[in-house]
DNA sequence: TAATTTTACGGGTATATACTCATAAATTAA
DNA sequence: TTAATTTATGAGTATATACCCGTAAAATTA
């Protein structure tokens, strides 16, 4: 039986992953974490920094960070928020752009990804990563 | 279909895993990271730089600083490796303790990871993972 | 043997990530 | 309405990661 650590496994697998999807995109100048981002603040129309937080599943101080980024590129600006403290995030032209280009790359990378894992494996991923990433039963640890 | 990006989501799982880790072995002051690290330094008994990166599927620089903090906590030293260019790392009495507390702590995550999993699902990730990590045929992006 | 190439490592720079604390604004409670 | 609390963001600090370049040592080739 394999002794290896679940995490370690997961956290390899996620970062060569990503240098494959990244390598796919390159042309485009975009990452797929970038594009991923671009793809968010698109669908979601501008959310604020708290709201793309919580669907990108990140710490608002990282993604704040990561954001800058972005902006720094010219992919992005930011407005008043509703709200006198929070601010507002939006596509630039050059973002869309940008996120335009990359779409059919991205898909040339998960479109070939899912044909190698096919239906079933696809939603059998789904289901472990649910299952890997549920708390601890305290009591157990 | 889901539409989700599996390497987005392959990241976001691998981090919630991390933190799942890092929280059940809190206690011992390692992190799951720089536990399995110490568990490759023990195991390989002395690597050298490059040796302990290809083993840890790293890069060279990026292990290099990840080592930095390690012996900055005292865990870990270098030796003059066989070599006038290369250097050996190996683990400290202290590196050693921590890690001997760290093992039940580790055990108690990765068990109860695993029954949640079954042996059979835990097989099948592992070759999930081969497949998503293999390299994509050029002409198919 | 001398010149070239390869190997091993470190440092500069940059992104990705998180934790903690500070600040300002909004909300709630007294 | 004033005081206390919660919320939104940013800045400081730190680790994790990678790429590129420089340097020194070793190996190879001419």
């Amino acid at each position: 039986m394999k002794e290896t650590c679940l995490c370690i496994d997961l956290r390899t697998a996620a970062q060569k992953l990503t240098q494959i999807y990244d390598d796919a995109m390159a042309s485009s100048g975009l990452s797929v974490t970038q594009f991923s981002q671009l793809n968010l603040i698109r669908t979601l129309e501008g959310p604020t920094l708290t709201e793309l937080a919580e669907a990108s599943q990140l710490e608002r101080s990282t993604l704040g960070r990561n954001l800058k980024v972005l902006e720094k590129m010219g992919l992005i600006s930011t407005k008043a928020g509703p709200d006198a403290r929070s601010k507002t995030i939006h596509l630039s032209r050059k973002g869309l752009n940008a996120f335009k280009r990359a779409v059919p790359l991205w898909y040339g990378a998960q479109n070939q990804l899912l044909d190698r894992l096919g239906l079933e494996r696809r939603e059998q991923l789904d289901d472990m990563l649910v299952l890997l990433t549920e708390p601890l039963a305290a009591n157990q640890v």
